[in-house]
Parts: C-alpha cells; sequence; structure tokens
DNA sequence: TCGACGGATTAACCTATGTTGTTCCCCCTT
DNA sequence: AAGGGGGAACAACATAGGTTAATCCGTCGA
C-alpha cells in the first residue's frame, strides 16, 4: 500500500539515514540530539542534561508506511521518536469517518500522552515509512524524576502541540479550502526546515490526497481540486509526493499564515526572492 | 453587551456563589478545592500535596462578561482559576474570523501555557460574568518545584485539555452541523456535572448563538435552524441562557459521543430513565 | 503477460451551509 | 414614552464543497 511513498522518500535527499543500514552508536545519539536541539528551542540545557537525553537508551526501529504504531508489540507503551519519515495521529469515528488530528515529523515524540495520561484517546499511524528510536516509559521517568528542567522542556513541548492543534482548529473552523491547503503547506515547510527536511522550498510529502482531505476536513475530491487551483496559479508543484513551493509569499498571504503558534527560535525565509536556508544545524 | 448573560447567570441555581459577597477565607480554600478535586481525577494527592493547593494564595476576583482576561492589568501573567462563570480561549485571524479553541468552566486554569511557554498565542475572554482565583506564578512555580507530583497532575491536565481540543477538531472537521451540536450539548452536560453545575439535565449556558457558531465553526444563521432542529425534535429546551437535555441518549447517539476523551473519573447518566446524579461532591 | 487495485483526475450533479436582509422582541437609556 | 441596540428567528437566495461515477495510469501479484 505505500510502496511509493517509501521509494520517493528514499529518493530525495541525500542527508537521509540510509534506510538498510543497521543501527549504530553514531546514529542513534545523533537522533536523540533531534530531540535536545528540539528542547532548546523552550530552555538551554545544561552539559549535564544534554548528556542524559543523548545518553538515553534507546533502540531504533523500522516500521512500513501506513501501520499503526500502537499494534507493534514490541512498543507497547514506547515512547518513540521519529528519526525519518511522516506519521500521525488520528481519531476514527464509529461509522469510519477520520480527523487527522496532527502529523509527526522527524523530531517529534509519538506519545507523551501514553507517558502521563495512561492511555490514550488517538491512535498514531505511519504515513511513510518510518524509522524511530524506541524509548522505554521506565527510563523517560527516570530521567524525569531526576531532571525537574527536562520535564518542564518536555511540558513545554506537548503544549507546542496543543498550540499547534488550536491552529488546526483554526484552520478547518474558519478557513476556505484553498486557504486551508495553503496555510498546511506553510505550516510543513516551517516545520521541515527547522529539522533540515526542506531543501529550496521543496520537502518530500509521503502522503495520499485522501490524507489530505482526513487532515483538512475536506473530500479527498475537493482536496484534488485545490491542488489543481494551486498549480493553476503556479504556486506549488506536487508530483510523486515531492512538494515544491513556487510562491511561499503568496501562500503565506493566502493562508494568513503567521509561525508564532510554532514555537520555534528561527522561522526560515518567507521571501520569494531567496533560497531557503534557515537554521544552519543538521546532522 | 453582556447584560443579559450576566442577569440570567445569577438568576438559576441557587447554589452559586452569591455575586456580590466579598470573597472571605472559606470561599477561597473552597475554590482551590475544586482545583485538587480536579487533580485526583489523574493521582491521589497525598494530604500534604493537597494542603500545599489549598493554602495557595489566591486572591478572588470579578470580572465581567464578555471581557479579555488579560486586558486586567492586576492579572497580568497570573494564573486563574475559574469559580464561576463561563470563559473561553480564542483566536482571531487578521480579517476578523475567529474560532473558539475551549471553553473554560468552573475548575479550570485559564492559562498554564503563558506560564509555560512564557507567551500565549490565544486570548482569554470571559463569556458571562465570572469569578476567578488569581494565583501569581511565583506562587504556582514554588509550588510545581516542591512537589513533582503536582506538576505532573498539572502537566496532566493540560494534556486533558489538548484531548479535549482533539475532540473538537474530530468535531469541526467531521461532523455535521447536528451532529457538532449534539457532541457540544453532550461534552458540556458531562464537564460542567463533574463539578455539580447540572440540575436534572439542565445547565446554564450563558452564551450567544453567534458565539457558538465561533466555536462549532458555523455562520450562527445555520446555529439557530440547527438549534431549532433540536427542538422540534424535543431533544433540547433552550430559553434565557437556560440548556435543559430533554434526552440525552439520543443527543449521545446522534453525535456519536463517548466520553472518555474528558479524562472523567466518573461520568453522570445517559440514561433518560433517570435523573443525572453523578459525583456527590459539590461545596 | 494479464488482471486487479489504489490513487489521481475530472465531470455532472446535489445539498449543507453561508449570506443578506427583514422582523420581532427585550432590555436599557434618556 | 420614545428611541436604540443586540440577539433571536426566519425567509430567500447563493455557493462552497460533497457525492457519484467514469477514466486513466502505474504497480504488483499470479
Amino acid at each position: 500500500m505505500a510502496q511509493r511513498a517509501a521509494g520517493t522518500l528514499l529518493a530525495n535527499f541525500g542527508r537521509s539515514l540510509a534506510f538498510e543500514e543497521k543501527p549504530n552508536l553514531d546514529e542513534v545519539s545523533c537522533v536523540t540530539h533531534l530531540l535536545v536541539r528540539k528542547l532548546q528551542n523552550f530552555i538551554a540545557l545544561s552539559e549535564d542534561e544534554q548528556q542524559a537525553i543523548l545518553s538515553l537508551p534507546a533502540g531504533s526501529k523500522r516500521l512500513r508506511g501506513r501501520q499503526m504504531i500502537a499494534d507493534d508489540k514490541s512498543l507497547k507503551g514506547a515512547i518513540c521518536l521519529i528519526e525519518e519519515g511522516f506519521a500521525c495521529r488520528h481519531r476514527t469515528l464509529p461509522d469510519g469517518r477520520r480527523q487527522i488530528l496532527s502529523f509527526l515529523v522527524p523530531g517529534d515524540l509519538s506519545d507523551l500522552r501514553v507517558f502521563i495520561l495512561g492511555r490514550t484517546d488517538s491512535a498514531v499511524s505511519t504515513l511513510s515509512d518510518v524509522s524511530v528510536s524506541v524509548i522505554t516509559p521506565e527510563h523517560l521517568l527516570a530521567l524525569t524524576e531526576r531532571y525537574p528542567r527536562i520535564t518542564r522542556a518536555l511540558w513545554w513541548s506537548t503544549l507546542v502541540e496543543e498550540s499547534i492543534t488550536q491552529e488546526w482548529l483554526v484552520n478547518i473552523g474558519q478557513r476556505s479550502a484553498l486557504e486551508r491547503m495553503a496555510h498546511l503547506l506553510c505550516e510543513l515547510y516551517v516545520r521541515l526546515s527547522a529539522v533540515a527536511q526542506v531543501d529550496v522550498y521543496t520537502f518530500d510529502l509521503p502522503i495520499t490526497q485522501s490524507e489530505l482531505a482526513d487532515t483538512l476536513g475536506l473530500s479527498s475530491v475537493h482536496v484534488n481540486r485545490t491542488l489543481q487551483e494551486l498549480r493553476r496559479r503556479e504556486l506549488i508543484v506536487f508530483r510523486d509526493h515531492v512538494m515544491e513551493l513556487k510562491d511561499v509569499a503568496e501562500l503565506k498571504k493566502i493562508a494568513m499564515f503567521s509561525p508564532g503558534y510554532l514555537h520555534l527560535r528561527s522561522v526560515p525565509s518567507f521571501d520569494p526572492a531567496q533560497k531557503a536556508t534557515p537554521q544552519t544545524g543538521g546532522r
């Protein structure tokens, strides 16, 4: 079902981890580093605190596309840090209607909710092939008990997620289809830039039009119409699950996008003239 | 602008605090008790921890309806615990469209976001006249630094709020107008029951149809149509800002409502035959 | 190689919801 | 008593977006 997604995911961006390699220590610390970087958006972590996170025992694990993460026995109760690929949280009504609640991109944690709430309200599924670092709740618990500032930083990260969910509510509740789509693209542009997954306004978007529909509260037919309209206006090029934004400034304007709600320290350029070279970090 | 709302709010439910009385110590501890009760949905707090919360220095304060809480100078940066009345969080687009993101009912905290995120993405406004306990960030900080389990409980409460926001996303994204309205009513029924604000399927709903519209992502005209339809089906009686649910079971069915996402320990009856007598707590 | 299948695209048609504008009513102010 | 304003209710009309269905295309299993 997701073979194409996998293909295109790998085809692009040389900086991706090769999917076939065995995980090794470098890789692992490389990835929990994503978490450190993210939390540093909130507070500067001490050397000690950074070490504590970097040395979290986190096994790496690969998952195929369109698969419920919770289905995987070895992930029971575990917290997954996305290294590579797209996942999403979603809820389904008894009659089958489904709403995607958030996208998980590299650097995001799959579910602190389970960790704190004790159970989960929403399923987490992969969209593309995904590789994750698996952190056990025990280790996370130990970490938070020992380092209150890390607890606070994790709390912060869940609040940022809520801020994004709220913006999606504004999006679906108030914006038209075209505005919604433009807004989602701007958001992805900014979030993926922050984790070095954007190259010259271009990023992998390994999802289906009907998944976009479930995200935006539209029908898949209308998602198609909307994408056509964006193409007609020469704002995007979207082929083989690769999205290129031809005019971010215009998209931003249409969407009335303002990135504050993402709570990132630095935001990539929306200037149509120059190339997108946001944060210099990266692997 | 909000005189009517204020009037009706006071007209009903003898158990309300008299609005004119000066706050006294009993009242204050009575109210922070709401917070203890709420957090106990998550973990049993020790005697010590309960005391710490109950003895938080919290001045009481009254606010008129339709007023931004942040506008009040004396509340700058403070955390407000709602004692009485309705408030909401909302965001507004540059062109004036507005989305209400959540309702704050007695027992809810106005904004842990400011406390953790350092700034706020969304405004908080009163809907009716409201009385709040004002907690300073310094005191809250001291509390969380001293009692990690309280920190965790507060974290939990923000995650519950996110769970509700997510359900609203499902609501707006997937449900029809009638379903949305029914769902909102079920949610309010359960949440208000948990804080003893419901009497025989009847509760104060001191908000305007156009505020309902901004909540549900509908136009106010269509909110009106939808309410008429619910009346026609004899599911609700709604007059003078008092909502009576004539058939919760049917509303629940229409809405495909399932209260798990609210994370409450006990949920009031949806049985049409019996009266609603949920948690026995109360003032 | 063939058939099946899922996704993208498009057309035709339909309806839920939005828009505009009017009336009524209540409450408040003067 | 008169006037003003906001909210509720309702009618008439407009449209964004949903539904159904057909075609096309690439991939994959048999």
